[in-house]
RNA sequence: GGUGGGGUGGCCGAGAGGCGAGGCAGCGGCCUGCAAAGCCGUAUACGCGGGUUCGAAUCCCGUCCCCACCUCCA
């Protein structure tokens, strides 16, 4: 079974043969930290986090390496506003923040969200503004192969010459000639640039920048140019040649055919696959600050448990646009709840404790995560990443374990435990919430011994059908968010998960 | 204008020549004192018009519509 990933340059389904066999290497785009994350933002660390997780299971010993953008013109720009006499801040912004604090700020937030939502950390999370002297290498290295100049206009400004190099466009297949004009841009840079698209590589300091937004080069104080250092850090950490980069779909141009170029230009071969992830929708539009549709993901997570919002955001297949509804959080709680409820009712049968699915040690026999999932959901994850595939053979061996749970065949029913626990943990929703409510938590053992005396009650007055005071304590329980479900032996309880309200998000 | 991606049953969402993935909701049944959960069954689905084929949602031709990127964007 060979592992095929579609590659956005070549733009076909390959088989990935990795450079190094056994190894993968991995770099995908994190954020330009320049304001909150929103669920786009998460939705593309997931589907990497996904194709982290697979790599991993499928024996790669991997390398994955996710980018901070923490300088970059917004970044100032909101910095710089924030310090203005008639400033009002506006969501998370504050005033008198220095652009450092702000970046480190929302870096923070981003880190939280992937930490809620269970996005494994990667190997390594360069920043780039400690990669000046690596910038300032790739920088030398183009303009000694004449495909970067100085500013003629003593700018102080350095950019990629985009003519000298016949393949730019290769990502997006695109040609220069074609590309649509921006006029303005074009008036503006008129006397420092060759070409309109030509991008700048190093930004001269200006007047009324801050002097800790600039570092000093080979051309003057200034700071990196965006696209430079996803190129820098990822030939640093990756070597000249890796496999796999990565990032959102709107960042295949500029942002990647820019990479592309100036790593190319400059003798690297760079990535082997291009993947990026669909955009998230608001009701059919594209999620971007600049529309103000944007859903952010503590707002998803006071409407549904991180697990639930992990499903939802990792539901679709990644290539595909993933479009919110007020109603598609209710959708992927119910698909969540069919799963957990399937795991805890297996695991009371079985008897198979709930810290063993989380437990990295060898050796346990029901419900270690290293236990196999089953070959169609693999065959579904090998043919690039089909999570929603992988999730009908989850669903399916779901049912197949309530069945045997009905029937009472432990064994096929602990079996399918295995497989779901497998295959959950391989989508990383286990790292996104808790599993079991069952967990050992003092309060949680408390409670138990409460509601155990109750269902001991209740079971009597049943006995003696008594239905009415049966019911009573039943409702009692319900009134308290303690849900009971009868079963062949026994009663059992959860509790209640917080209702989902409809009334959605306001954009 | 250029480059890509799409239009699948009430909804979400796979598939890509031939036994109608999967989930949610609905309907019928089983189980249950009732309920919940679960199980079984149940669909006029493939934008539209032609064509190829024994057979097309899947291939070909035409056509309509939507989305993204070409400026900052995951």
């Amino acid at each position: 079974m060979t592992l095929r990933f579609y590659d956005s340059a070549t733009q076909e389904v390959r088989d990935f043969l990795p450079l190094v066999p056994g190894q993968a290497t991995v770099y995908y785009c994190g954020a330009t930290v320049q304001g909150s994350p929103h669920v786009g933002h998460v939705r593309s660390a997931i589907v990497f986090d996904q194709l982290t997780r697979w790599l991993a299971y499928r024996g790669f010993e991997t390398t994955v390496v996710r980018n901070v953008t923490d300088i970059d013109d917004k970044i100032l720009a909101k910095s710089e506003a924030s310090f203005e006499p008639g400033f009002v801040p506006e969501g998370t912004y504050r005033p008198r923040e220095q652009w450092f604090a702000l970046a480190y700020r929302y870096e923070q937030e981003f880190e939280a969200a992937y930490e809620t939502l269970g996005v494994q950390r990667p190997t390594y999370e360069p920043r780039a503004t400690g990669h000046m002297t690596e910038m300032h290498e790739l920088i030398a290295r183009l303009i000694e192969r004449g495909h970067a100049y100085p500013a003629q206009d003593g700018s102080g400004d350095v950019y990629f010459d985009v003519r000298s190099w016949p393949e730019y466009g290769a990502l997006t297949h695109q040609s220069i000639d074609d590309m649509q004009a921006a006029t303005d841009v074009e008036a503006q840079f008129k006397d420092r640039k060759r070409d309109p698209r030509d991008f700048a590589l190093w930004k001269g300091h200006k007047a009324g920048e801050p002097e800790t937004a600039s570092w000093p080069s080979p051309w003057g104080r200034g700071r990196p140019g965006w696209h430079l250092e996803c190129s820098a850090m990822a030939t640093k950490y990756l070597g000249a040649r890796f496999d796999i980069h990565g990032g959102g779909l709107d960042l295949r141009f500029p942002h990647h055919e820019n990479e592309l170029a100036q790593s190319t230009a400059a003798g690297d071969g760079f990535a082997n696959f291009w993947m990026h992830n669909g955009m998230v929708t608001f009701e059919g539009e594209k999620m971007s600050k600049s529309i103000g549709n944007v859903v952010s993901p503590a707002e998803m997570l006071e409407l549904a448990s991180p697990r639930v919002v992990r499903y939802y955001l990792g539901q679709a297949h990644y290539r595909s646009v993933l479009d919110y509804r007020p109603t598609s959080l209710q959708e992927a709680a119910a698909a969540v709840e069919r799963i957990d409820g399937f795991i805890e009712k297996a695991r009371a049968r079985t008897g198979t404790p709930v810290s063993k699915a989380a437990d990295d040690g060898a050796g346990t026999a029901r419900g270690a995560a290293e236990a196999a999932v089953p070959p169609a959901f693999a065959a579904a994850m090998d043919d690039d990443l089909n999570v929603p595939q992988a999730l009908a053979v989850l669903h399916e061996t779901v049912r197949r374990g309530n069945t045997a749970l009905a029937e009472g065949d432990v064994e096929v029913a602990g079996q399918a435990l295995d497989e779901v626990l497998a295959m959950t943990s391989v989508l990383g929703l286990d790292a996104a919430g808790t599993v079991g409510r069952t967990s050992d938590d003092v309060a949680h053992r408390a409670l138990g011994a409460l509601v155990a005396a109750q269902l001991a009650a209740r079971a009597e007055a049943r006995a003696a059908k008594d239905w009415a005071a049966a019911d009573a304590i039943r409702e009692n329980l319900s009134a308290a968010g303690i849900l009971v479900e009868d079963s062949s032996d026994g009663a059992t309880w959860s509790l209640a998960q917080p209702q989902i309200s409809t009334t959605g998000t306001g954009a």
